[in-house]
DNA sequence: ATGTCGATTCCCT
DNA sequence: GGGAATCGACATA
């Protein structure tokens, strides 16, 4: 759930990749410094680091100190979807037009759909919802059927089984 | 100070 | 499916 002064944007996770310890794709491999330090805190904490004109948004999952986060890959709109279309165009200035569908299907996108960047690298996720700027996490209901696949666009451990899709989603990136 | 690379996106063929 | 865009972190000098 995004909450800004335009109003509130959310959206349900359908799409993710688990960077764990001791993976060599990993940000966190050659242990903490400046760009990847998020990456050993608190689980619930954002890691948000940047990818050329994209950034890309993480939570780590903990415990402290372990060097662990599940990169958020895509979205399902859910509310706020016109922000959410307004975000994605002002990102892409000049640089044609932006698909209705394509809202938050890759992980760059979602950081332009919920207007995520460098600002919310260290933020807690899991406490309390500031109702003038905000980014949190809120539980599912039930468990969802899932499906899992390996990684994308990384170079290292190409073969390992850490992405994870929503089943039947409509939702994930290509 | 300089060079390289990337957990991506968009446009073109 | 290929290449450019674009910038910060990191490694090297």
């Amino acid at each position: 759930v995004r909450v800004d002064e335009h109003g509130t944007r959310s959206g349900i996770i359908v799409e993710t990749e688990a960077y764990p310890p001791g993976d060599p794709a990993s940000h966190a491999r050659p242990g903490p410094n400046a760009r990847n330090g998020q990456m050993f805190g608190a689980p619930g904490t954002a890691y948000v680091y940047r990818i050329h004109r994209s950034y890309c948004l993480n939570i780590v999952t903990g415990p402290c100190r372990s060097g662990q986060a599940v990169l958020i890959r895509a979205i399902e709109p859910r509310q706020g979807i016109d922000l959410m279309l307004e975000a994605r165009r002002r990102a892409t200035v000049g640089r044609g037009v932006v698909d209705a569908n394509d809202l938050a299907n890759g992980p760059g996108r979602v950081c332009q759909a919920l207007s995520v960047d460098l600002g919310f690298n260290g933020w807690n996720l899991l406490g309390q919802t500031n109702p003038r700027n905000g980014l949190y996490l809120l539980p599912r209901r039930r468990r969802p059927s899932i499906d899992v696949t390996t990684r994308i666009g990384i170079s290292r451990a190409r073969e390992a089984p850490l992405r994870f899709v929503l089943r039947n989603t409509a939702w994930a990136s290509r």
